[in-house]
DNA sequence: AATATTGTTGCATATTTGCGCAACAATGCA
DNA sequence: TGCATTGTTGCGCAAATATGCAACAATATT
């Protein structure tokens, strides 16, 4: 894997290193969805949000699809939940890891 | 999905998110390897380095065994590459996606 | 034309991240 | 004990990121 690639990947990645931007992901999971739909949901400035959305559709996650005022946005990449499941796991594993060294003792 | 998870979600991408980081994981993907293996393979201080693989080591996605002076990092998380899969999947999707836009003119 | 709705962008600021240097701790070896 | 190897940590600085405010553009409605 060239330097190219691997900051390729770390760009999808960093895209989607944040809770917002997850909660995002997570929520045009369950179907198309506009920024005014997304803000009640979302305790920050719209521009604060929008600037959030622009990086997911940058890299390509997102996708926008305009209807007079409003732009309703689409997850084009349903892979990124298999990305949730990994992380799932990873969590799961140190929390289990965790509890382990705590049994252990300190 | 709560607040508490998708920060915690967020913190495992987050370790993920840099290039540096990424080429680590690639390469304990070919087998366990000690710090001082991996830094012929980076142009940076060994205290940088060892700072990446520590974020890599607090999520879980690393783990490390003792063996003298030395300590062998090892990857927990196989499911790590299918991530990498994704991501290689939303690159593609862009880098076809900006082809047809170029193809449309500008 | 005037107003409302939806979303983006410029600017300033606070926080986080990345990095190297130097000092340090821990282990192994002469 | 003295020295080399391996890795971590404190510190300071530069760059990147997150955020709100205000202004703006584009569209719809009255």
């Amino acid at each position: 894997m060239n330097d190219e690639e691997l900051k390729a990947r770390a760009r999808v990645m960093k895209a989607l290193a944040s809770p917002v931007r997850l909660k995002i992901v997570n929520e045009l999971n369950q179907g198309e969805r506009c920024l005014c739909e997304l803000q009640p949901l979302f305790a920050m400035n719209k521009s604060t949000l929008s600037r959030h959305i622009a990086e997911l559709r940058n890299v390509g996650i997102v996708s926008e699809r305009r209807e007079g005022v409003r732009s309703f946005l689409k997850l084009e990449t349903p892979c990124i939940l298999s990305v949730f499941d990994c992380t799932m796991g990873v969590i799961k594993a140190q929390a289990k890891r965790q509890t382990a060294i705590a049994r252990g003792g300190i």
